[in-house]
DNA sequence: CGGATACTTGAACGATCTCACAACTTGAAT
DNA sequence: ATTCAAGTTGTGAGATCGTTCAAGTATCCG
C-alpha cells in the first residue's frame, strides 16, 4: 500500500492513526500541503512543481510524488486545507452570539485585504482553477455555503440570502483586486444594505 | 524595428496603418490574441504557452514571439482584450435608456453562466493573475469602473454604488462557480436589493 | 530597380518539469 | 529476531517550455 493512496477524498481525517508510522505520514503530508500553500502565496499556483514544494517543505521531491502522486493531487488537497480553514471560522461566527455575525463577517472580509491578502489571493486562484475541475466544485462551494448558512441565521428571505453571499464575495474581490480602503465599518454597511428590506417598486 | 516594439501599451489603437505590412501584422496580432483567449478558453490560464498559442493559431513558435516576446505580454494583451470587450458593452448600458441599465446587467451575469461561461471563466483566471502583476491592476479593474459608472447614473448614494459593484461580481461568481439558476429576473431582483434603500439601523 | 523595413520560418540551446523506479531506512508486529 | 509495510532518497529518462538566432520572403518607398 502506498501512501497516496490514503490520500483520496478531502474530509478524511476520520481514520485512527493508532500507527506510529502512519501518524508521521500524516504530519508529512500536512507539512507538504503548508508548504504547497506558501509557494502558491509566494509564487501563484503557476509555482506549484513537485520541486518547489519539496524545497519549501526541505524535503526530497520524491517525498513530494510519494504523498501526492500528481500535481493535481497536490493541489486539490491545499484547495481543500485552505477552503477547511475558512469555513471553520465562519462556522465559529454561527455558533456565536447574533449581533457579532455581520461585524464578524466583515472583519474576515477586511482582513483579507491586510494581513491575509496573500492566503485569500491563494485561495481565490485555488477556487479559479476549480471552476474547470469539476470534482473541485463542492470544495469550492463550501465557502460560500458558510455564507449562506450565517446569512440563514440572520433572515428568512432567500433573496436577502442571495444578495448577503454575492456581496460578501464582491467585497472581498474588491479588496483584493482593487485597492479599496478596507475598513470595517465601511464593509459591515455594505454587508447591511445588500440585506436590507426588498425595494419597494420590485416584487418579480 | 520589432513588432513588440509597438506592442506597448493595451489602448494604442490610435494608429493609421497606411502600410500593407503592418496592417497585416496588426491582423496577426489579434489572431494572436483571439488564439490565446481559446487555448485559456479550453485548458485555462495555466495552458498558455507559446508554442500551444502557435498551433492554436496555426503559425509558428518564433511568430508568436515576434509579436509578444515573453509570455507575459501575450497574457497582458489577451486581458486588455477581454477587458476591453466588457467594458464596452456596458458603456453600451450606459449610453441607452434608463430603465434597461439594471436588467442589462442583470442578462450580462446571466450570460456568465450560459453561452459565455468559457469567456468568463477566462477573464476571471487573468483577472486573478492580474492581482499577482501590479501592471495589471488598471486593466482587471475597468470592468469594476465601468458597472460604477453604470450605478453612478442610478443612484447618488456611493454606498449604494459599492453594493451594486459587489453585487454584481458576487452574482458573476456564483452563476460561475455554483450551479446557481441563471434566471435574468432573479438576478435583477438581487441587483436591486443590493441598490435599495440603506438599512435604517445603521447609519455609520 | 534597389535598398530598407516588416513579417515569417526552422532549428536549436539551455533550463525545467513530471513521473517512474530501485534501493535504503525506520518502525510495527508476531 | 525476523518479517513486512511505511517512509525516504537518488537518479534519470522523456517531454516541454522560453527564448534566441540566422536566414528567408513579402511589401513599401524612393
Amino acid at each position: 500500500m502506498t501512501a497516496v493512496d490514503r490520500a483520496g477524498g478531502c474530509p478524511g481525517e476520520g481514520n485512527r492513526p493508532v500507527d506510529g508510522r502512519r501518524a508521521r505520514g500524516d504530519r508529512r503530508r500536512a507539512e507538504i500541503i503548508e508548504a504547497t500553500l506558501a509557494v502558491v502565496t509566494r509564487d501563484g499556483a503557476a509555482g506549484v512543481t513537485h520541486r518547489s514544494v519539496a524545497q519549501q517543505a526541505g524535503i526530497t521531491t520524491s517525498l513530494s510524488t510519494y504523498y501526492f502522486a500528481t500535481l493535481d493531487d497536490l493541489l486539490v488537497a491545499a484547495l481543500c486545507s485552505v477552503a477547511d480553514e475558512y469555513t471553520s471560522r465562519i462556522r465559529r461566527l454561527v455558533d456565536g452570539p447574533v449581533q457579532d455575525r455581520l461585524r464578524g463577517l466583515a472583519e474576515l472580509i477586511v482582513e483579507s485585504g491586510g494581513p491575509g491578502r496573500q492566503r485569500a489571493l491563494a485561495e481565490r486562484e485555488l477556487s479559479t482553477m476549480a471552476a474547470r475541475r469539476p470534482a473541485l466544485g463542492p470544495v469550492a462551494r463550501h465557502w460560500r455555503e458558510g455564507v449562506v448558512e450565517l446569512a440563514s441565521t440572520l433572515t428568512d428571505d432567500p433573496q436577502a440570502v442571495a444578495a448577503l453571499v454575492a456581496v460578501a464575495d464582491g467585497l472581498c474581490t474588491a479588496v483584493l483586486i482593487d485597492d479599496v480602503p478596507a475598513d470595517t465599518g465601511y464593509v459591515l454597511g455594505v454587508l447591511a444594505r445588500a440585506m436590507g428590506t426588498p425595494h419597494p417598486d420590485r416584487h418579480p
